[in-house]
DNA sequence: GTCTGAATTATACGCTTGCATAATTACGCA
DNA sequence: TGCGTAATTATGCAAGCGTATAATTCAGAC
């Protein structure tokens, strides 16, 4: 008779982070077919018929992930603008650096983003959470890419347009620098970002400011 | 006694086409895990045991898909070139345009890629195509560059750089299109996707020339 | 015509998956 | 100190998965 294995009780808070930690994890290392039931629990030290009564359905496990997941990267986004100084252009400069710098350029992050891209692909509530998520980088974008042509004194332009620009070029180096680590150098990475942007948006940038993070 | 069912055979190269064409329309439907060696059989009109005759594992028969689905953009891509004009702009400018337009930007092909994306994250394999079909569309941008610059005497600048930019640029657009099909209007994409090349590369291209599709 | 080999179907096996349910354990509260 | 309840484990099941293998059928060669 091997004694029936002894356990903590972690409270529901806890627990449920753990394994929509578990779900992540195995997710971003081996796509979704890698998160089973069975894997899930075990990297979050639980047996399997717990998550039946953390969530109901393997499903809902999926789905809290990732909004949890969409929800720290909106707040690291977030994070990033609070050290930026408070010239305008100073903070565009520094938003654009820090999109196509680590932790944003995380192979770890492209590759549930893409994950998830399939989901939203099918599913009409995936495509809500990823339309909201998208529309709040980019309105974020907008309105620094205002700013800064408020203060050279060009308000009449079409922010929009450009912050959609320049969002898909974000995104797109973003990507490609996460499928294919080897073929950009980080710094590469961001200058030409910051180059672009002075393109885009008819601007020149301070030259000294690669001191900011 | 049912009779056994009867059927015609299709011979080699045909069959291999067959089914490779309804794997991808499952992965693009439903994803990777709707491609189940039953569900592609049925799709193609065959019996399940007959795939093992055509590709030694199903993983063959995914690889042979997406090389298939590659060489199809790739040479969709080619042909878009064919019908424009000699002037180095005009090329570029219909270069650009074909890229963020229908078929290109097909809710198909971005499912298809983002599925295949994850693939690359984990395969060597998979990475190998990507790097390939990726440098072979970058470098063909490149060229169309390099050639619109040269034909305004500017022919020392940093094509290289500008092509990521300008690959990122149209993967993001094509990527955020494909995602959200309702949030851009087909001919929004097309000025923006112009628009931002002129600033990018510091050029103007002609006005008159939306008839070139 | 019939023979023969390849193309195709049919069947079955072992494994993994998500989920349901029952038995047990830990912990707060009286 | 004992009890009650929620948290957790243990076990089992039905369905679907990829694959192996044997039986059958077609189509062309002689």
């Amino acid at each position: 008779m091997t004694p029936r294995r002894s356990f903590v009780r972690a409270g529901g808070e806890a627990r449920r982070a753990a394994l929509i930690e578990a779900t992540l994890d195995l997710i971003a290392e081996g796509g979704p077919e890698a998160a089973t039931v069975r894997a899930i629990a075990l990297r979050a030290g639980v047996t399997p018929g717990l998550i039946r009564h953390y969530f109901q359905t393997k499903e809902d496990l999926v789905a809290a992930a990732h909004e949890a997941l969409m929800t720290s990267l909106t707040e690291t986004s977030a994070a990033a603008l609070e050290g930026l100084p408070d010239d305008p252009l100073a903070r565009l400069r520094g938003f654009v650096a820090a999109s196509v710098s680590p932790p944003v350029t995380d192979p770890r992050a492209v590759s549930l983003w893409s994950a998830a891209m399939q989901m939203v692909a099918r599913d009409a509530g995936m495509r809500a959470v990823h339309r909201a998520t998208y529309l709040a980088f980019r309105d974020r974008l907008e309105a620094l890419i205002a700013e800064a042509l408020g203060a050279l004194g060009r308000e009449g332009e079409d922010a929009q347009s450009l912050a959609i620009a320049g969002n898909a070029l974000l995104d797109g180096l973003w990507i490609e620098a996460g499928l294919l680590p080897d073929h950009f150098h980080p710094d590469d990475l961001k200058s030409i970002a910051i180059k672009s942007f002075e393109g885009l948006l008819q601007i020149r940038f301070a030259r000294d400011q690669d001191a900011i993070r």
